[in-house]
DNA sequence: ATTATATTTCGATAATAGTCGAAATGTTGG
DNA sequence: CCAACATTTCGACTATTATCGAAATATAAT
C-alpha cells in the first residue's frame, strides 16, 4: 500500500499531474524533457526534482535518447493504482451501471 | 484540474487512503467514524483531521446519525477523479486490451 | 439538569515538500 | 579536445502538512 500511497503522492502536484496528463495522451512515444519544459514554464531545476519524483515512484519511465531524456507514462503503474483504489468496490453489490462504481444517484459531489 | 490535485493530495497519506478503501468498500452504508477509529489505531484528534480532510476534498460525505458521524465514499468523486487520469489516454492510438489503458507488453513497473 | 458518549477544534511542535539559482554531469558535433 | 546543448545535483530557504493532548461542542439517556 506504501507504493500506492507514494504513487498517489507523486500525482498530487499541480506541475506532476500535468506532466503525467501529457505523458498519458503522448502514448508510448513519450516526450523529451526539453519539451514537457516547453509546455510547463517551470525552472528547469524545478522540472527535474518533479519528473525525478514520478519516475521515483515508478509512474514513469525514463530513456535515454542522444542528449535528450525521454519519459513515457507507465500504463501498469497507472492501471494497478487505479485498480487499488477501487478495489472490492461496495461489498460485491452492484452500486452502479458501469464496470468500477459508476455515477449513481444519490450524494453528490465533484472532484475534479 | 485544482480540485484533482486536491483529491490525490487527499488520497496521498497512510491513513487517508486506508479509510477511504474501507468506505469505498463499505459502500453506501458508510461507516461511522468510531467504527474507523477501531480499524485505524490512531488518536481521534488525528483520525478527525483527516476525516476532514476527505471530506473537504469531496471525496467522502458526512451525515449525522444519533452522536455518530457517518462517514460514505464518494463514488461519483473517485470516478471523476479516475477519468480525469485516463484523459485521452494515448492520443486514440489503442494500447491495450482494456477500457482504460490496459496492461501491455512494454516498459514495466508496480505503483500499488 | 446531569452524566456519558461521539467527535471536533485549538495550539504548539515536528516533519516533509517545494522553489530556484548556480555549479556539475553527460552527450554530441565540429 | 572543445564548445554548445540537455538535464541533473546541490544547498539554502520558505511553505505546507502531520501529530496529539487538552479543552470544547453536540447528542442522547436517565
Amino acid at each position: 500500500m506504501t507504493a500506492a500511497v507514494e504513487a498517489l503522492g507523486a500525482l498530487a502536484h499541480k506541475h506532476r499531474l500535468t506532466v503525467f496528463r501529457i505523458l498519458v495522451q503522448a502514448g508510448k512515444a513519450g516526450k523529451a524533457a526539453s519539451d514537457i519544459a516547453e509546455a510547463l514554464d517551470v525552472p528547469n531545476s524545478s522540472l527535474s526534482f518533479h519528473l525525478a519524483h514520478l519516475a521515483r515512484t515508478g509512474l514513469v519511465l525514463q530513456t535515454r535518447q542522444g542528449r535528450s531524456l525521454i519519459y513515457t507514462a507507465n500504463f501498469n503503474a497507472m492501471n494497478t493504482l487505479v485498480a487499488h483504489l477501487t478495489e472490492n468496490c461496495c461489498e460485491g453489490t452492484p452500486c452502479g451501471t458501469d464496470a468500477i462504481c459508476a455515477t449513481e444517484p444519490g450524494p453528490s459531489e465533484v472532484a475534479a
